[in-house]
DNA sequence: ATCACTGTACTATAACAATAATACACATGG
DNA sequence: CCATGTGTATTATTGTTATAGTACAGTGAT
């Protein structure tokens, strides 16, 4: 769930870290009440010192997505479910936008991916 | 096209918009050639330093996607045409393909997809 | 040639991000 | 009880981000 974790991007390991959780959870993938990783054990797996993952945990935890319990552990949350609606939303356009930025990398142009997007999902030619 | 520009986002305001730009070149809304603000009219009109935006032009520019001309501006270059139409054609289609492929694993519906394609592109054919 | 624009390059300062290492406080299970 | 695992907090160090201010250098139109 973590391979892609990138140390040289700009946004800070921690708000990926946070990034992956908050879609994880909106997306349903963790449910309410179930516990997330401990601090110190998402650290070794992700080759990250501990303090990074508490802070994306604390993040998340401001957010009103989980609960952080001393001693016990970090568990989700009952998210609303409009709440959880604008999170994917938002990933929507985050998702956009990467696709976006690689094709103007590949030399791929607007009308060329509007082409493929209508072809396969059908927007812009109803 | 600048306006939430957030400088409390843990991602820095130079990837920001850096990220807007390349999004914009990629979308065609910047065309091959066009001057780009200078860095100090944009960083007057984003309320930012001029060495902000500075950093985000160097970046775009290592990565292809501007020119600057010291004493001139900075310029969107022409995207090299990198191979035949059919071929671009199926990059696009691929793009697509996983762009569909990362919002189902991330439990982002079709239609949040559309809705933050058409405000992202436009559902208007160019 | 001049002038107003452009990018470039520094200094210095402040805040933030990430690391390491250590210690403390709480909860749960055997 | 108490050992283990949990979150919390501290200190120190390093690098990045963003700011202000100043100065320099190239371009293009007049």
């Amino acid at each position: 769930m973590f391979e892609q974790l990138d140390p040289r991007s700009p946004t800070p390991l921690y708000a990926q870290i946070a990034n992956r959780l908050r879609v994880a959870i909106a997306a349903g993938e963790l449910r309410p009440g179930a516990a997330l990783s401990s601090v110190r054990h998402l650290a070794a797996e992700l080759r990250v010192n501990p303090a990074t993952v508490a802070q994306a945990y604390r993040d998340l935890e401001s957010e009103g997505f989980v609960e952080m319990r001393q001693g016990a552990g970090t568990f989700v949350r009952e998210v609303p479910p409009e709440g959880r609606a604008r999170e994917r939303a938002r990933q929507a356009t985050t998702l956009v936008r990467q696709m976006l930025g690689d094709a103007g990398r590949l030399g791929v142009s607007l009308a060329e991916l509007q082409a493929a997007i209508a072809e396969q999902i059908g927007v812009g030619t109803p």
